[in-house]
DNA sequence: GCCAACGTTGGC
DNA sequence: GCCAACGTTGGC
């Protein structure tokens, strides 16, 4: 099993969306290394710390994880979608998603500046300077971690 | 709103 | 294949 984190904005899809929701497609990823990791790595089962970015304050609202391999992104053929892409077709599409469902929300998140000020989460990631990948693999250690220190 | 860091595009 | 220009991300 693997380990995940995934960043969304909270004005565009929350974990209260989510945990209304149980699952979602997880669309409009265009990049190729976020894209690679749903299409190549991401297996039902996989779990997922989902984090808020561009929020206030930014950090790990809770828990998420995989329910479906990745398909083809929908959006890519829809010419009305932000997400479109001219040079997708349904023969050969360029984008995947994985399916997402909920866990659970932490009963208080943890922010980015608490995981900053945590000496042994300094290696994850998505601390490192210009990190900005919105999907990214995350060590068991810091999962394991984290999810104690989130019911501490 | 600013801007550093990074990814993508396209001319050559 | 290089690299300048441009666009995006995301913390602050």
């Amino acid at each position: 099993m693997n380990y995940w984190l995934m960043k969304s904005e909270p004005d565009v899809f929350s974990i209260d969306q989510l945990k209304k929701d149980k699952t979602t497609w997880w669309t409009g990823v265009r990049n190729y290394q976020a894209r690679n990791y749903m299409m190549k790595d991401m297996k039902p089962g996989d779990q997922v710390l989902f984090y808020h970015s561009n929020a206030e304050p930014p950090g790990i609202a809770g828990l998420a994880e995989i329910t479906k391999l990745a398909e083809a992104d929908l959006e890519q053929f829809d010419k009305k979608s932000q997400y479109f892409d001219p040079k997708a077709t349904k023969e050969k599409p360029i984008w995947f998603c994985v399916q997402v469902g909920f866990v659970k929300k932490w009963p208080q998140m943890i922010s980015l500046q608490e995981l900053r000020d945590d000496p042994s989460l300094k290696e994850m990631l998505v601390l490192q300077k210009g990190s900005r990948l919105s999907i990214q693999p995350v060590e068991k250690k810091h999962f394991d971690y984290l999810n104690k220190k989130a019911k501490a």
